[in-house]
DNA sequence: GCCGTTTTCGGCCCGACTGTTTTCAGTCG
């Protein structure tokens, strides 16, 4: 095909036409509908354009016969003639308004129409001069919010935070408002960073209180706080310093269920939800579920009453993304899987010490690991080539085998394996020799150069890695760093085949800058046969705690121990992988 | 535009808050 465009490009183009279709006044559900599309094809493990080139695009949820014609003529032709046409009426900057808070399609297109605003820019301009407020349905109040938001635009923008930051505050929030003179009868974090996303937009908390108003007072009394931005009985939104949004939702004892439900979503999860309950005769609110034959109102001081009065067994917050998680929890279907926990994970198999850019000494990050209860620890520092940092020579490598060897005669209380994380070459080479990787218990193999080279030529890169004998598993597979650095061009289902038929592990990195692979990616690997390891890559004692953020990967991704490799003692975990190949079977 | 325990048409989640209105539309989550 003329235009073999990424899973994301295609859906960038989809999600612009429903901005333009939205503009243009469309009917919301068919707006929806390339939202929907857009997100399972940025969502899909597999590549969009070549589902369409063997006519399987429509095996996708929410592709029907329209928008597969419409992707048929993005990959032909490079546009879709509908798009075209709108972008013709509307300039880019009209989208650009409804990305501004308080403005959505409908001021847009009339900001647009009316008065000829074409811009953030344009649109500021016009507040200043007092010019809005001639607008019907605008007025003073809404210019001073337009001056006061592209200032902020103009500066940057807030950007999302990654969940540690996210949580850190959230904990802290928490902590506040049950200390908090009025009492909080609980009060948690839901929304995003309850479900143990990636990064987070804003933090969402709930509460209950007796006295909601009291509670609501003093939550704006924070340290935290730096301003207030809206606030009534039920709710209050709030800016902090760090620069991140909170929501605050309050309620009382009796609805906390129904509020933590609501509140921790996902906003798709919560729309399947919904649109199932009503089917069913039920309505469903934060403030409770209401039946519509009798107008009964069920409320929940836990969440799983919610849950379960509708059908359902308990749905983990990480799985709440309509992924196919309300069918599988519902009473007669197949039921979730029980997912992997951190206290499952028996040994870590990423870590670096001051012989490469770690910042602990190897008895350190033994002792440090056996504390958190693991049975065993790989070493494994850069290899020769790594290019920052400090690079291992072969035979420095040599004597840390030694030295590796020594400690574990020594009575540590941990078994350390003899490793190294080894660089793939831009031709899929390493850069130790054979006898050298022979000599190590375990090589995790990983790309850290040349990241920019065509498809082909990097899922070639790893394939010759993984057909290596000497690597045991690939470390964080696609190189995206989260709200950084998208992944390397790479077909995944080709690296998925050749590891599963390998024996090649695959690695989690819990680094929460990574979380590589993804969930997406390690719940395809994971149906495709692939044995995972989540590692927590740590450069310190205290990174070997960044672990939980692997796991909530892996948990999001729909991974049981069983799915993950670490979560079984040393001498299982070999015979499981490559090593178990290429040594004669156990009588 | 998609989809089917509502099944090829007629639905598609629900409420809070704001700023405008003169009883509510628009936006947001």
């Amino acid at each position: 095909m003329a235009h073999p465009l990424t899973n994301a490009q295609i859906a960038d183009s989809l999600e612009e036409l429903g901005d333009l279709y939205e503009l243009d006044g469309a009917d919301r559900h068919r707006v929806l509908a390339y939202r929907r599309a857009a997100r399972a094809i940025r969502e899909s493990s597999a590549s969009v354009a070549a589902l369409v080139g063997e006519g399987r695009a429509r095996e996708l949820p929410g592709i029907g016969q329209t928008l597969e014609a419409k992707i048929g003529d993005l990959l032909a032709y490079g546009e879709i003639p509908a798009a075209v046409a709108l972008k013709q009426r509307y300039p880019a900057g009209v989208i650009a308004l409804t990305r501004l808070p308080g403005i959505g399609p409908k001021r847009a297109r009339a900001l647009f129409t009316d008065l000829g605003i074409d811009s953030p820019a344009a649109l500021r301009a016009a507040a200043a001069a007092g010019r809005l407020r001639t607008e019907r349905g605008f007025g003073p109040k809404f210019e001073a919010n337009v001056l006061a938001a592209t200032a902020q635009e103009l500066t940057g923008g807030p950007s999302r935070v990654l969940l540690p930051r996210a949580l850190e505050l959230g904990e802290e929030l928490v902590a506040g408002l049950l200390d908090s003179g009025p009492p909080a009868a609980n009060a948690q974090i839901a929304g995003s960073a309850r479900r143990m996303v990636e990064a987070v937009g804003d933090l969402d908390l709930v509460a209950t209180a007796d006295d909601p108003a009291a509670l609501a007072d003093a939550f704006a009394a924070l340290p935290q706080i730096e301003v207030v931005l809206q606030s009534g009985p039920a709710a209050v939104r709030a800016r902090t310093h760090m620069g991140l949004d909170v929501d605050l939702r309050l309620a009382r004892p009796a609805e906390h269920g129904n509020l933590l439900q609501h509140f921790t979503g996902s906003a798709q999860h919560n729309e399947a939800l919904r649109a199932d309950a009503r089917a069913r005769g039920y309505h469903v609110s934060e403030h409770g579920v209401s039946e519509e034959a009798s107008g009964r109102l069920h409320t929940f001081a836990e969440e799983q009453g919610v849950y379960s009065l509708l059908g359902y067994r308990p749905i983990p917050p990480e799985l709440r993304e309509n992924r196919g998680e309300l069918q599988a929890a519902r009473e007669h279907g197949p039921g979730l899987p029980e997912l992997v926990r951190e206290r499952d994970v028996r040994g870590d198999l990423h870590c670096h010490t001051v012989a490469s850019d770690g910042r602990a000494q190897i008895e350190e990050m033994a002792l440090a690991a056996a504390a958190r209860g693991y049975e065993y620890l790989a070493i494994t520092d850069h290899s020769a080539s790594h290019g920052f940092g400090k690079a291992v020579s072969p035979a420095q490598l040599r004597d840390q085998i030694e030295r590796i060897h020594r400690l574990n005669s020594s009575g540590l209380g941990i078994r350390l394996l003899a490793g190294s994380e080894v660089n793939i070459l831009p031709d899929g080479s390493l850069d130790y020799d054979d006898d050298l990787l022979g000599e190590l218990d375990w090589v995790i193999a990983s790309i850290h150069t040349s990241f920019r080279l065509s498809e082909q030529r990097m899922t070639e890169r790893l394939v010759s890695a993984m057909r290596h004998p000497a690597v045991d598993a690939i470390a964080h597979p696609t190189g995206r760093l989260i709200e950084q650095r998208p992944s390397y061009a790479l077909d995944r289902e080709t690296l998925f085949e050749v590891a599963a038929q390998t024996g090649t592990f695959l690695e989690i990195n819990a680094n929460p800058l990574r979380r590589d692979l993804s969930e997406q990616d390690a719940r395809a690997a994971a149906q495709a046969g692939v044995l995972l390891v989540v590692n927590s890559d740590a450069h310190s004692t205290e990174m070997l705690a960044l672990l939980r953020y692997g796991i909530a990967t892996a948990r999001r991704g729909w991974l049981r121990a069983a799915d993950v490799a670490n979560t079984r003692s040393w001498e299982e975990l070999q015979r499981m992988g490559k090593r178990g190949r290429r040594m004669p079977p156990a009588s």
